[in-house]
RNA sequence: UCCCCGAUAGCUCAACGGUAGAGCGAGCGGCUGUUAACCGCUAGGUUCUAGGUUCGAAUCCUAGUCGGGGAGCCA
């Protein structure tokens, strides 16, 4: 996998490298000065945690951030775990108990207070850390005001209670490094397709089909829920509302990211999106990110082959740039995540038609709660088997029964089974659906036509067919699902920030 | 939505028809270049809600709410 070449922007590396250069008169910000507004925002000139675990002993430096642990010494000092979230560790400043509030402010410092320390970057005399602040100054900037009822205790907790205090939540190990963790992957969603000429496409949040598949939908509308307005026959009047029409959140940017497609041949979207089903389970949100990738002149086993060098870019990616947050998780959450995910890079994902996987599980001998028959969709069961077991590494079903599948999927020559893919992955089962899409007008007519749905509805998505129509193929990807899997994180409501799920939207 | 399990101190749990307890956390004190610190003391409860059975309910019954595991739906 190609790394993003990284010549072109050593020479600023505090400006991202999509930014303007900065005007020759602006200072660069440097670290160690007071903080000061150059007319281009606030500059940045305390050292981050990060940076200060990796300064040359030393070197003057002023930290903030939230205590994590206060432990006082006899000896005339107290250690303060400062974190900042700048990365997985927390720098140990020590503070001598000369420091002018020592008594009155330090020694009743609690956890998470917030500070800002001065001082000197010096060889730690203890174990446990290579460098630490000797503190000359420490502000409090902000009192835990009753550390009784303070929610985070500096002990244990469940991730089950963390939910319920969701605020609060992200100053703990765990959810810090999910959150680093997430952005890592997003960034890397993005230079994947950026660096392979695939175009970003925001597709509607908001959409008027209610023809995009894929189960129950959100209704987004301004009428009086108390009052609506109703038609001759007694219907609600959606003419007179917002849109003049019944609209929903989108449950996928496919259908819409085709049109793109059809122009600009590479592209992907990747945003929220909404379902309103009832699940309850650890695998399910109402709302979650997703990623939809589309392509132009591309085939299945094409479409299979971006599925698979996608993920394997992502696991490859928090390898790299999150090394401590993954040591925590690899030690705490699941032993198993580092070599999992390192074993997946290196290894080709198995690929199989949905017919094989049928014979294989039939042979197999397991017993199944479902029975597995051609033609009905694959059990949980059988797909955590055949991943799992029979494996034992991600694998790519392709061709399914088309009357299991949607309509848009291309349909294949044996006129039984269409064009489309799940990856599945142990642990957590499917993590990527996709398909190469119907591109023959006749052919999707006569499928919409089976199925009972209603072409007119579709026009602006039969159009593409009728306007210089080309095969393509493309899958959706849920965010959340690669980072539980990345993760080892059991609960998918433990790596999205504020989940949404059925009788919960608080915070 | 369905099946199973659960809800007791700030948190994690015990008490299984007869006076509600422990560990951790918190407060105070002791000790210590400490680091999941250690030792002592203290505070902290309308036992999820609403009904019911019983002389007596945290405990048994019914309904609801919320959480967990599994299933369906899917990403």
């Amino acid at each position: 996998m190609a790394r993003r070449p990284r010549a072109t922007f050593e020479a600023a590396p505090d400006r991202p490298p999509d930014q303007p250069p900065a005007p020759a008169t602006m200072p660069a910000p440097r670290a160690f000065s007071s903080p000061r507004h150059t007319g281009k925002g606030f500059a940045m000139s305390w050292l981050s945690v990060k940076d200060a675990l990796q300064a040359a002993p030393g070197s003057r430096a002023t930290v903030k951030g939230w205590v994590r642990t206060r432990r006082d010494s006899k000896a005339g000092l107290s250690f303060i775990n400062l974190s900042d979230g700048s990365c997985f560790g927390a720098l140990q400043v020590v503070a001598p108990a000369d420091l002018s509030n020592y008594e009155s402010e330090i020694q009743k410092l609690t956890t998470s207070c917030s500070i800002e320390a001065d001082g000197e970057i010096v060889a730690s005399q203890g174990k446990g850390q290579s460098v630490e602040l000797k503190a000359d100054a420490i502000r409090v900037i902000g009192w835990v005001d009753d550390p009784d009822t303070y929610p985070i205790a500096q002990k244990r907790h469940t991730f089950e209670y963390l939910r319920e205090v969701a605020h609060l939540r992200p100053r703990t190990n765990t959810i810090g490094a999910v959150a680093r963790v997430r952005h890592t992957l997003a960034m890397a969603v993005h230079r994947f397709f950026h660096e392979r000429g695939y175009f970003w496409i925001h597709t509607p949040i908001i959409t008027g089909s209610d023809c995009e598949g894929a189960g129950q939908m959100f209704r987004v509308s301004t009428l009086d829920l108390v009052n609506a307005p109703r038609t001759n026959e007694g219907g609600v009047d959606f003419a007179q509302d917002f849109f003049g029409k019944e609209t929903h959140l989108t449950v996928s940017g496919q259908l819409n990211v085709e049109t793109y497609c059809m122009a600009l041949s590479k592209v992907y979207t990747f945003g929220p999106t909404f379902r309103a089903e009832n699940s309850n389970t650890s695998r399910h949100l109402a709302e979650f990110w997703m990623i939809e990738p589309e392509m132009a002149f591309c085939d299945l086993a094409g479409d299979a082959d971006v599925a698979e060098s996608f993920l394997k870019y992502l696991f490859k990616a928090v390898l790299e740039e999150r090394p401590d947050d993954m040591a925590f998780f690899n030690e705490h959450i699941d032993k198993t995540v580092i070599e999992t995910i390192t074993h997946l890079i290196d290894t080709p994902f198995e690929r199989m038609t949905y017919t094989d996987a049928v014979a294989r599980l039939e042979k197999s001998g397991e017993k199944f709660e479902y029975p597995v028959q051609w033609g009905l969709d694959l059990q949980s069961e059988h797909e955590r088997f055949l991943t799992e077991k029979l494996v034992k590494k991600p694998v790519i079903l392709m061709n399914y029964p088309k009357d299991i599948k949607a309509f848009y999927m291309r349909q294949n020559d044996d006129g039984k089974t269409v064009a489309a893919m799940d990856v599945l992955a142990p642990k957590i089962g499917e993590i990527i659906g996709g398909s190469q899409r119907e591109e023959r007008l006749d052919v999707l007519d006569r499928r919409l036509d089976e199925m009972k749905l209603n072409k007119a509805d579709y026009w602006w998505y039969r159009d593409l067919r009728r306007y210089g129509t080309a095969p393509h193929a493309g899958f959706g990807l849920g965010f959340e699902r690669v980072i539980q899997f990345v993760t080892g994180m059991a609960n998918i409501r433990d790596v999205i920030p504020f989940p949404r799920t059925p009788g919960n939207s608080e915070f």
